[in-house]
DNA sequence: GTCCCAAGTAGACAGTGGTTACTTTCGGGC
DNA sequence: GCCCGAAAGTAACCACTGTCTACTTGGGAC
């Protein structure tokens, strides 16, 4: 349920519904949301929308191609957010934690875009690789935030692939804990996810050893 | 489709079919490694058992309940091999580092299992405590490890559960990936999951940060 | 004002799935 | 050798889902 923008993606504001893609795409969140994955059909989610169960037809050629609008839509949204909270730092090192911290506030706030985005849908086919595109700027911006600490002597040196990687690792796994609950069931509590995001990211910068120990 | 040994797990071995419950149970894992988690049906799972759909009602109430069943068997079959290969180290940091090895292979070598044991199922109901508890012996066994790093003056001091959370978020994460798939999708190859496992738990240790700006 | 065509409706079909009630099989205790 | 009860079989119910086809609506171009 996060607040939308009516930004003008969709060209053509359709006749009849006004804009049933957008709304069906909201729908699929919402149900998500509150009657979890598995109850998503597009049945159901054209009940929602308040059209018949055929409507949907109109906007997608089957059930996997909403999925697929839904995901290539959480990608978009979530490098934005990236970018944004990225641009108000300047350090390499800053940056990089704003990176991480947005990546986990997106999945917190949109656990069913999330879940969407890395679930095991899409059945082949490459006719997805929008997808892979809209992911690979989230990584891409992860991954110039890496550089640039290298290049400014902050970060250590090497092939920057594996360090990007243990990066994402990090976010990734913390953000799905979250997305699927485990920490409130294990003996969490007290820390926000922002907290815990910032923590974190800044503890793989600065390592697990004793200040002391390290160097 | 894991080995999995003929333990004595389940007292008794049953009438008619011998084991039907284990016959369910790696009926399960092998249907969602080979059609994927939503082709898991009950009566698909009973087709592979070689029995008849009504049949697994005589072993579990409903659904869910095979699906717990699959769960907390993964949570064990995990918490079983961490100690094991902590158990072949002695130094505190490298326990660690096969703490989070063994979580990210276990992951692999059993994608259907680490799928169920966090998938978004499971309804409600207090009835699934027994998953809670054996998922805490895993988290249970790296907490130890940092603590007893932490008593050695190896690692940083203070509270240890936000640092076992953050271990746990990498190492969540990088199996979450590796599951899904999404680092075959991205530029990723070259190192296999224990070398990436392995890379990333020692960066944590050690820090992104330059060692020479580390302290 | 008319006409066209996208958008949406109504209905149907085939397949699947979870679940339950009743029946049959068969090993072991007596 | 008989009988009980657990284990598995059989059959059916009912709900739901994805998808297709034919029909209707209504706004805008002309």
């Amino acid at each position: 349920m996060a607040a939308r923008k009516k930004t003008s993606s969709q060209p053509k504001p359709s006749y009849h519904h006004g804009d049933l893609r957008r709304a069906l795409i909201d729908a699929s969140l919402g149900l998500i949301a509150e009657e979890g994955f598995s109850a998503l059909s597009l049945r159901e989610v054209a009940k929602r929308a308040g059209v018949t169960h055929a409507a949907p037809y109109r906007h997608f050629a089957d059930k996997e191609a909403l999925l697929a609008a839904v995901a290539e839509e959480g990608f978009r949204t979530m490098a934005e957010q990236m970018r944004q909270r990225m641009d108000e730092e300047s350090s390499p090192v800053e940056r990089l934690h704003a990176c991480g911290v947005a990546y986990v506030l997106f999945a917190v706030q949109n656990p069913s875009h999330f879940r969407v985005m890395f679930g095991p849908h899409f059945t082949r086919k490459g006719e997805h690789q929008g997808l892979a595109t809209e992911g690979g700027h989230s990584f891409g911006l992860l991954m110039q935030c890496l550089v640039q600490g290298q290049q400014a002597g902050l970060l250590r040196g090497g092939d920057p692939l594996p360090l990007g990687l243990a990066a994402w690792s990090l976010v990734h796994g913390l953000a799905s804990l979250l997305v699927d609950g485990v920490l409130q069931r294990a003996g969490n509590s007290t820390m926000s996810p922002e907290e815990l995001a910032l923590f974190q990211t800044r503890l793989l910068v600065e390592g697990l050893l004793l200040p002391a120990q390290n160097g």
